[in-house]
DNA sequence: CGAATCATGCAAAGACCATTGCGAATGGGC
DNA sequence: GCCCATTCGCAATGGTCTTTGCATGATTCG
């Protein structure tokens, strides 16, 4: 990007890799500094390790590879440059005018977030997280755009070690899925703006049947509120026609969140295996030694 | 309120101090944190014991006496709030401390979130929009659990009137679209925290026919950066294990919010097709009238 | 195809850090 | 003026974190 604030961070670590480049786990523990900053410069070798996918080792031998005395001073630095990054783009912040609809977006998203961070009721996320761990599976049901939050919810859950599906192929495979759903299992209605008939069917379905309904939605439908146990409401005003996804996303990533800590031994099993199911497969992009 | 970020971090400080007053010594540990919160976020208890002049243990019993189970967990809560004052700008973080998981997740994708408004360049978005309306067609590629933003930002962009497709069908299917682009099209690559294999290869193989290439993601890398013309980068840390979703939503949302503005009559037609479209096909749910 | 080099995980060692029990000093109350 | 309560420093303890030696598995070059 152009603003150089921006890149002082990435810039300055990059440049420190040495020509002949770096290992592929160093490699991988570097994007993890880049990456997430924060938790680099406060946490551990140990939890940087993790996040990287590598052995304790190999994250001091990669402040050792990048000019450092080990990981202590390497960090020292990280917490130098990430802090002063987050400072100097407070001064630019200001003088962001009315802007680009891209940035009026963008600020409307952070108003929502912050209206959604006042509003919601930590309480209920955590009825819902705690029915998705007791469940025998659990499906959402997500229509229209907001199937990406369906889709991102069911995802982050499996990785979670939950068993979580999202329906979002159509009404016949929603009729059949519901067709199984019993009093063990929960569903998850995710839907705003205007309300799809078949998501407001298949929650009034499932209820009738014994199963738990959730509902994350913007507007108080009394059609899914009365099926509902708890409705979760989020703002989804967007700048332009469609209504924004952002507040809806934070939602699904809170929630996963709390059911990441519901039994977090199961979690980290899940996300070992995952892990180790993802190297086999060779999914990952570790980044070649010498950069091409 | 004219200074919200110190009155944050201070306020709520000194709003832990229990009703009988703290003793000299602690107060004195008391003004070093609040007068040197950057030390105090990141240095142990040894060196702000040195700083207030005071024993290590009385740090310790000072955190105690503020309510915290020792120095640690307050140093936890300091840096959150340390941090916040730094990057929040504008939004005041105005919840309460730690709380459950799922409220730390909101919090920290309001941070992300604020930082993102800061540091991004919109022109690189407008840069994108625009190449995207010219385009004969753009392929978003996004793989595990960014499909989500890969299918939210291709679906509220056909929404807007152009010819946008998310590829998340995995390696067969992403190898048959990249070898019918051209030189008229656009790739979208999206990947975070680790980069999908895949989603490389697409992007470099895009971009040697001609196709031009825009990447969205956490860690400027530069297999992806090579191949791609513009590097959108958003914070995607998370809370849990998984990366957040929140930002790159966020820029999908501002992007489409762009797309939509370079020709409204455009969108405006498109949007109006799909509306009779969805009431053709009775998708609505139109207010109440519950069924059953 | 074999050997050597290198990267990486494992585990032990060493250092550092936070906490708490104990004792000394100080200040207030009787 | 004496005694008791409170506060704070000292030092030991238990735990955690980083580093490094070693072994193993992979890769490359001959």
């Amino acid at each position: 990007m152009t603003e150089p604030r921006t890149d002082t961070y990435d810039e300055w670590l990059r440049a420190r890799v040495p020509e002949r480049g770096l290992r592929p786990k160093a490699a991988a523990v570097l994007d993890v500094l880049v990456s997430q900053p924060r938790r680099a410069s406060y946490g551990s070798a140990a939890e940087l390790a993790q996040l990287a996918g590598v052995n304790v080792a190999t994250v001091t031998r990669t402040a050792q590879a990048l000019g450092f005395a080990g990981w202590p001073a390497l960090q020292q630095e990280l917490r130098a440059r990430y802090l002063s990054s987050l400072s100097a783009g407070q001064v630019a912040a200001e003088h962001a005018g009315a802007g680009s609809p891209s940035s009026r977006s963008l600020r409307r998203d952070l108003d929502s977030l912050a209206v959604l961070n006042r509003r919601l009721d930590e309480a209920v996320l955590l009825t819902i997280a705690e029915a998705v761990a007791a469940a025998r599976r659990t499906v959402v049901v997500a229509d229209g755009s907001y199937a990406a939050v369906g889709l991102a919810l069911a995802h982050n859950a499996r990785l979670a070690g939950y068993p979580v599906a999202a329906v979002t192929a159509g009404d016949s495979e929603l009729a059949n899925v519901v067709a199984a759903l019993g009093p063990e299992d929960v569903l998850i209605a995710i839907s705003f703006w205007r309300l799809y008939e078949s998501t407001v069917l298949a929650a009034h379905e499932a209820r009738s049947r014994g199963t738990r309904v959730f509902a994350l939605t913007d507007a108080a439908s009394p059609a899914l509120a009365a099926a509902a146990e708890e409705v979760v409401m989020v703002p989804a005003e967007g700048e332009a026609f469609f209504p924004s996804l952002t507040a809806g996303i934070a939602v699904a990533q809170a929630l996963v969140t709390q059911l990441a800590a519901v039994d977090p031994a199961r979690t980290g099993a899940s996300i070992e295996a995952a892990e180790a199911m993802w190297a086999k497969f060779g999914l990952l992009h570790r980044r070649p030694a010498p950069p091409s």
